[in-house]
DNA sequence: TTTTATTGTGTTAATTTGACACAAAAATAC
DNA sequence: GTATTTTTGTGTCAAATTAACACAATAAAA
């Protein structure tokens, strides 16, 4: 079908159903995995525009916020049973002033004689509320929105350019993520069931943004009694084969409730 | 004037400017002061019905969300520049269908025929942001609103009833006050410019729920150099006079930039 | 003058941290 | 098969931090 008779479509059948949603507030989520050393968020591409956007969405009148946030990370990722939390919301009332967004809305401006509704409720001000979910990179098949055409993992270390206050709300995820290192299932919820010492440090040195002594934080780690020993990994490299780990659950969520006295 | 008259007066007036503010999102503030060794928070009683709600307010629709949170402070304490950060937002669909907003609008429902937009308004569904204040309780002298008729201190130990779900914001705020505990301007805040060790003490005693060692605090505190020492102060009491102390404004801000490496 | 309560600082053992050492292991090169 | 390379798991040890208790100094009351 015509990608553009497609978008149109959607957008129809969403101002049909303009009644049912909250006039004013949304939701965004800043989705990260960790892959290739690096921590990575979850991004859509705007149909025609090439414009990045965060996955967001809005908030039907009888559904909790937290509702619709898991319900906008399962239409994106096919997951139901991450961990989500929200961290911020964002309530400037000029954020839908922001000159980044006339690129998109340019293309939605063609669509205006066709679906002045929708093109009024979009531009209105929204008050939007921020989510972050950990999730495991392997488990995930990225899914676009109907009003999307890209749906990909992008470095946060090469972030395309993103509209409205997306950067700033990505920004401010990742202040929570550090701040609130030690109350969260980092570990256990961004690296898969198995993994190596190796792969667990790199990850933390990715949030922290430094560098931590091998040996200390090995022995740091084992002392905390959340992780259970495995065979060795074969790794086919030249050296010693490391020990394979995955987390006692129970253990792990025990600890971070009174949080884990950790790095910072 | 009587009362009644005064309150449907004040109603009224609200309903002529509906139009001003955003419909479905509201900030509820927790502001928190320090007196006598315990932690309190502000509150207000409503008029002819007893029941108590944190001090709110609603959105102007050219207004930020913090501005209106400042607003808020601004009205019921006289302050305007004291520390406030937003903590959490209150979603759920069902906030307004708490059986525990019945009593007030038992109260509101007398004014039904006189003021039904005022009334449908009020009742629908919002979405509330919370906000949290630390103040000087010494600077405060704080004013009800129109629709209430006390604004008083009280004992986070000894809570009365409360509307909705205010008694889950605080206890959000609360659990946000300890797990940011080391960046938050705790002390520079709640106590006044001048203070005993012991009152430093007992304010992170308060907070944390849990006896701390005096002569270690003390060391501790030193150390982290951002405690100006001034002459002692003479208690009356029988016993050696304690310094008072200050706090280096510049150096505490330079501190919890980076976190205090604190108690937890 | 003695007593009482609290303060400021001292002391010391236990624990944690940071930095580096080194043998063991897995695969490759010869 | 043997030597080489690389990374792992654990060892060591000095420095820093923490926790618990000691004690003299001091302000006011008895």
């Amino acid at each position: 079908m015509d990608p553009e008779i497609d978008l149109l479509h959607h957008i129809k059948s969403f101002e049909a159903q303009l009644e049912d949603y909250l006039p004013g507030n949304s939701i965004d989520c800043v989705i990260l995995g960790y892959e290739s050393q690096q921590l990575k968020v979850l991004l859509l591409k705007w149909k025609n525009d090439g414009v990045w956007t965060l996955p967001g969405g809005f908030i039907k009148k009888t559904e909790h916020l937290d509702d619709a946030a898991q319900r906008v990370l399962q239409e994106r990722t096919g997951l139901s049973s991450v961990f989500v939390k929200q961290f911020y919301t964002f309530g400037s009332s000029v954020r839908n002033k922001n000159p980044q967004i006339s690129k998109p809305l340019y293309h939605l401006k063609k669509m205006e004689e066709l679906s002045p509704n929708f093109l009024k409720w979009i531009t209105n001000r929204f008050i939007t509320t921020g989510y972050f979910a950990l999730v495991d990179i392997k488990r995930i098949h990225p899914r676009p929105d109907a009003f999307s055409e890209v749906c990909e993992w992008k470095s946060l270390n090469a972030l395309p350019p993103l509209i409205l206050d997306h950067k700033e709300i990505i920004t401010k995820a990742l202040d929570h993520l550090k701040t609130q290192l030690n109350y969260l299932p980092i570990g256990i919820s961004l690296l898969p069931k198995k993994f190596t010492m190796q792969d667990l440090r790199k990850l933390y040195e990715a949030i922290l943004g430094k560098p931590l002594e091998r040996s200390n934080f090995q022995r740091k780690l084992l002392k905390l009694g959340i992780l259970i020993r495995h065979e060795k990994q074969m790794t086919g490299a030249a050296n010693k084969a490391p020990y394979l780990y995955s987390f006692s659950e129970e253990k792990y969520y025990e600890l971070i409730k009174n949080g884990i006295g950790f790095y910072s």
